[in-house]
DNA sequence: TTTCAATTTGCATTCGAATGCAAAACTGCT
DNA sequence: AGCAGTTTTGCATTCGAATGCAAATTGAAA
């Protein structure tokens, strides 16, 4: 009964008869026998802060190397209840913002000793799987960049994972965030455009349902009353490239006399947009027509495209995020906690004094 | 010493005294107290396949339904020595096209039931830290489009963790691989670009050690010499924007008489150089130089760019490396397997007539 | 050298699901 | 009803590491 290591034939016991099966990977006790020592020895000197005498860990770290043992994270997973799994959520539809944050995160979580795991949400039917698949798998935390419904994220606070939303939130139940604010550099970057002459704008939204969307659409409508620029006409968009250029299209048969401003919700449109300026209507960016955008993703400052943008500070939000969420591991009471981080204006080619 | 279910005092045993404590997730033996029946019964339950009565399933999908049971596939993963995660190794300088990929791996891994453990490497020791992270999380496979060393790989297959490269492959050493060959392609293209009256052309290259990258400018020297088009120069890259603006003016210093063509071993450069050409040297693209490209990135279609390129059937060669991934999991000691792939030419407007 | 505290070590149990085997429950047939 | 054959069910064990507790060792003080 007691548990004897490894194998099953009591009879033949207590000594390391057993050799290591052929591809089969050591264990702890294998080490141990190994070594000489318990198994309870060797599992201590791969725990960080265990009492283990300096003479013990040298002789157990021996025999690990010989067998290449590692411990094994799924039964140590098992045991302390940590499966040192993060579960990352970010949309699958190519919006090219999102590969720079999901590869920033995977950096931050493998340096806070997490792994990622990575799943790509298209619609609320993905996300209720993935919350299933979440919790199948016992992961510590979320990290989500994709859409998730106040129910679906009861569900998961319910089970009590943490979560940590990233560039979204209930705005009436208490949640993590990590948030980027543009309000200000909206504001400092349409009063510069506002002395530059422009008097007449119209917006490129994202989908009416999405937060981000909505947000920033706001910000520009305020921002634009507050410098008396006039919303010629508003088109709405997906984020993608294609629906900038349709935008754009649909902006022009809105208001026949097109606007001298036009400002998209996300980068990826506005470079839709500008693409349709000059290669289709044939209109000049910035000379006849100036285009701002959203984001900062590194290809906005192509030369072709040279956007003038407000960017995310995508490296220090990710940082936050992991962050947050190792923090909620530990404390899963702690009360909750909401970053918010400015943006900033990149200058760029795709805006000029409006023309006369 | 019998498995009593879950709780401590042996005296008060029997019945379902202890209630859930509050937070803790529900197990099989709770859905199995719950329903009256077995534990082994409500393994048996989430097993498909498995030997249980229709009158039995229901009795416990009905109690695991209630107590929001789902099977933990830690545990799960220990007793049957499968994780279901497979390691996705992919390189987080970005490259813009490898976002397209992961995504899609991760789409076919989920459909294969399947979950993708993500890694970045940007270098050798990445890819060690990365293989010791693998082999403690147990992952049933590897997936690798990144850098990495045949010893690196020999440990993995000492290990006995399958894995799959992602065009990449050793030529001297067995391995399971999905390769794009765009030879046939090359050919038609520069072909095409011959008769186009193209006699002198220059090659942009990624890095030397860089497999795809060497395969790549060797086919395209080959095509060259077999249509009788004359190399004038040859610029080395990294694969990124920058490095393809670089990358012209390198040549323009070797050839101070410019080549009619460009041919860069990726898209991004392509892009680079095209923009480096028309916005800061002021050379006309297709006019004045043609320009094509690799991979078939999506913004490469842009209308700032309209690449001519050879692309990769990403969807496809995914779909293969996850059919294979599995594959070797169920049978690790079958042989390796090389499944190569056709590019296609996209055509685009970055070529043209060559310049009298 | 003895004694007592402090540190190390080992024992035995635990985490949660899967599974070989035997017992039990059905099924159909006479 | 009785019996063989089949299908379901439950029992007990297993996977590999972590940990509370007690035993053993070490070290220092007397």
């Amino acid at each position: 009964m007691a548990n004897n290591p490894p194998k099953k034939n009591p009879s033949e016991a207590d000594d390391n008869v057993i050799p290591l099966i052929k591809g089969r990977r050591a264990t702890s006790y294998d080490v141990a026998r190994l070594a000489g020592v318990s198994q309870s020895a060797v599992s201590r000197c791969f725990k960080p802060g265990a009492s283990i005498s300096g003479k013990m860990r040298e002789r157990v770290m021996k025999a690990a190397k010989e067998l290449e043992y590692q411990p094994n994270a799924i039964a140590r997973g098992l045991i302390t209840q940590r499966s040192n799994l993060v579960a990352v959520l970010v949309s699958g539809r190519l919006n090219l913002y999102y590969p720079e944050v999901l590869f920033k995160i995977t950096e931050e979580l493998s340096s806070a000793g997490l792994r990622a795991l990575l799943f790509t949400v298209d619609n609320e039917e993905d996300t209720e799987m993935v919350i299933e698949q979440a919790w199948q798998f016992q992961v510590d935390g979320v990290i989500s960049a994709s859409h998730m419904s106040q129910e679906q994220y009861k569900v998961l606070e319910k089970r009590q994972i943490p979560v940590v939303f990233f560039n979204r939130y209930f705005a009436d139940h208490p949640n993590t965030v990590v948030y980027c604010d543009p309000a200000e550099q909206v504001n400092e970057l349409l009063e510069q455009l506002q002395t530059l002459g422009h008097r007449r704008a119209a917006i490129i939204t994202g989908p009416s349902e999405n937060m981000v969307s909505r947000e920033r659409t706001r910000m520009v409508e305020d921002s634009l009353a507050k410098f008396g620029i006039e919303t010629v006409a508003q088109a709405q968009g997906d984020f993608t490239y294609e629906s900038g250029a349709a935008g754009l299209q649909d902006i022009k048969s809105q208001a026949k006399d097109l606007p001298s401003l036009v400002i998209c919700v996300n980068d990826m449109m506005a470079m839709g947009c500008m693409d349709e300026a000059q290669s289709v209507l044939g209109i000049s960016v910035p000379d006849e027509l100036s285009i701002i955008g959203f984001d900062g993703i590194g290809m906005g400052q192509f030369a072709s495209y040279e956007l003038t943008t407000i960017r995310q500070p995508i490296g220090r939000m990710s940082e936050a995020a992991v962050k947050m969420i190792t923090d909620r591991v530990e404390r899963p009471d702690q009360s909750h906690e909401k970053r918010v981080f400015e943006g900033a204006v990149i200058p760029g080619g795709s805006i000029a004094r409006a023309p006369t």
